[in-house]
DNA sequence: GTACTATATAGTAGTTAATACTATTTAGCA
DNA sequence: TGCTAAATAGTATTAACTACTATATAGTAC
């Protein structure tokens, strides 16, 4: 293991540590193949990695730990949030502020994310949509 | 309905001709829901509203139709793509970008993004999270 | 208006992702 | 080296979404 992974694998048991979460064989395994890779797997994805380590493990494992790893702030979703899905039909220009305790989406708009800035590094794609999106509590669950 | 609403409605018709989709009943009433909300809703809550209009319409129409105005761009998904959920150990700054064909996620890393303004609108907000996020196609696929 | 036909729908069944349950095991600690 | 709360394996269940098929209908041509 080198420096740059040993420190991240540090972190993630100070992380574990911080919220009284055991150390075992299956968070390390899963942690490992999540943070050696740069391919956004899902749940399923990881779990046939696993099992190659660790021939017993539980798809329910899997899951709930990579859920653990979101809660934690060792992981995050980046696609498909478990959700239901949500419809919009108004077309005009707007962004989207969620609410993560009540759900709701609330429209605003800020012209300046309409058209955002395409880093060259995206140059060879062809892009077909830019979204800027904000997430946290709303006013009304402030409250609570 | 006023005039605002009346051009929607025949944008939405004109979207359905070009598509060559018949101008149903249930095409309307559900986009007459859809329309004539901010709040996103989800299928089965458009699905709701529907039934109290036309008792006998199913979930699949609402399904299946909110997905066809999504493919005409009637519409669109703003939560919950229908795709699994994926995840991420890379805590450091950096955005997305996903190939609606392949449904690959690349990483990139654009400074400006990671500390976007937060507009005025959003202050009566707590914000957890902001991103940007691109998707498109991917230089993979387009060579095909 | 009437008849035709490809498209759309209702009702239901099936699939897949994700979560819940429970008996057993184990990490962390005294 | 036990003890105990937490975690897991194996399985069941739930929930979201999609597929299927017989019937109905929107759009069109006459
Ligand atoms: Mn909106
Ligand atoms: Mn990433
Ligand atoms: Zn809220
Ligand atoms: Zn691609």
């Amino acid at each position: 293991m080198n420096i740059d992974k040993e420190n991240q694998f540090f972190e993630f048991k100070e992380l574990c540590h911080k919220s009284d979460l055991k150390i075992t064989p299956q968070r390390v395994v899963i942690y490992e193949i999540l943070s050696s890779t740069d391919e956004h797997p899902s749940a399923e994805t990881v779990y046939k990695k696993a099992r190659r380590i660790m021939p017993n493990i539980s798809f329910d494992t899997v899951n709930r730990t990579l859920n653990t790893f979101s809660d934690i702030g060792a992981a995050f979703i980046v696609e498909g949030t478990g959700d239901v899905r949500r419809f919009d039909a108004g077309l005009g220009n707007h962004q989207h502020f969620k609410c993560v305790k009540c759900k709701r989406i609330i429209d605003f708009h800020y012209e300046e994310f309409d058209n955002v800035h395409r880093p060259a590094e995206l140059e060879k794609f062809d892009i077909l949509k830019s979204t800027v999106y904000f997430e946290g509590i709303c006013d009304v669950c402030k409250k609570k």
